[in-house]
DNA sequence: TTTGCGTCAATTGGATACAATATGCTTGCC
DNA sequence: GGCAAGCATATTGTATCCAATTGACGCAAA
């Protein structure tokens, strides 16, 4: 999942990304380039890169001349990410029921297995497995453009719950992830789309629905878009 | 389309892509930092982020200490650049006979009108409005993200063609672009969805069919793979 | 008290300098 | 003549330095 090439602005990306995700750093927090590079003890260049691509995957906002901040994804982006999520990963579940990997159905169990461990726990780990389900089914297909594109969206996509949605501990039922493997298993490609939509459509409406305090910053960004132009 | 922020970053990788997509760097071909940095009259500060957007979207492949290059897709990953491309356009489309905007109609066919002014020629222009036409129907829908994806794999498949197809007089043929068009504004989603399908399906079958006398690098990469590991 | 202006500190944008690493060539040995 | 080791070169990886822009604070005037 890490595209480690082993330099240090690969290190500093996964683990801004990593922070971002378990809500280590929270929308809006400001990502100074200095700050950051001494926390990690490197130069300001490496946290540049990172922040390019991390601005690039949309988890990150740059302001010219005022610096980087961890997003805010207003409603409406929300609202993309999610429609754009669902488009992929139903062709990811259509993908899977044509041609399932040898190894697929043990090593998504083993995946549940993992799930259900942390099951009931509200916490950054079951925030990241919840997720990582998600992004395995994608690798499964062999695609890796389509990986690339599903591991996008799903990460953005915890980014998205922790501003609008109370609570992630039933982020994703870990019930239907193995009502979903069932299905591919057994190449029915019509329930196995049925239960991502259902499962996907379940968030992204906890999403819409929970109308938690929005941060002044979002609520102001959103009626200054005009004057910010 | 570009997403300009006036930052010098930003002109230069819009420049590089321009270049990739209309030929002029061809696939393989190098591109050091400080000889771009040189051409354009910047540092290597500025190229190299510019190559670091780049290599996101798949137009560049970076090698540690070894440097940058214009990507040469496997088939592959053509393949797998398709697959994605299909499902996203035809979500597009889907997206399009639900809500289409005000002014779409006749800014299509606008567009289209550009593309029949230079139908016949087999240049870099005619590339690069033939992928134009798909992203401003992506942009239509008003999803960015969408958006953003759909020209990323547009972009993608640009570069494919060149490596791939003979010709690209006929990437796009310019009547189906016109009847997507008007099966939108008709509302009728299956006929669009289908003619999408076969449009794309026409584009994708050429590369797979017309076996260009592949570059060095990519035969000896492909029967050399095994040796690497 | 409030509004407007000017200066200053903070932070990023960009360039350059130095270090690390890979490649290609030369040289010497088998 | 072919192969391997070592050196030279070219290119990237990283750090540091200067410049430009922005936001904040304070002061003065209405």
């Amino acid at each position: 999942m890490s595209d480690n090439k082993n330099t240090l602005t690969d290190a500093v990306h996964d683990l801004l990304r990593k922070a971002i995700i378990e809500q280590a750093l929270k929308p809006g927090m400001r990502l100074p380039e200095d700050t950051v590079g001494e926390q990690f003890g490197v130069s300001r260049t490496i946290v540049r890169h990172a922040l390019v691509r991390l601005e690039n995957q949309g988890l990150v906002v740059t302001l010219r001349n005022r610096g980087a901040f961890v997003a805010e994804p207003s409603r409406e982006e929300a609202q993309n990410v999610f429609e754009v999520r669902r488009c992929l990963e139903n062709e990811v579940v259509r993908l899977l029921c044509q041609r399932f990997p040898e190894n697929g159905y043990d090593r998504l169990k083993a995946h549940v297995r993992q799930e259900e461990n942390v099951r009931g726990k509200d916490g950054p780990v079951s925030i990241r497995l919840a997720g990582e389900f998600h992004i395995l089914l994608a690798e499964l297909t062999g695609n890796t453009v389509l990986a690339r594109y599903v591991s996008e969206v799903v990460l953005r996509c915890s980014l998205i719950m922790s501003l609008y949605a109370r609570s992630h501990s039933s982020d994703c039922a870990v019930d239907e992830h193995s009502q979903i493997i069932d299905a591919i298993r057994d190449g029915n490609d019509k329930r196995a789309i049925g239960i991502m939509e259902h499962h996907l459509g379940a968030v992204a409406g906890r999403a819409a629905l929970s109308p938690q305090t929005d941060s002044i910053q979002s609520i102001l960004s959103h009626y200054g878009k005009e004057l910010n132009q």
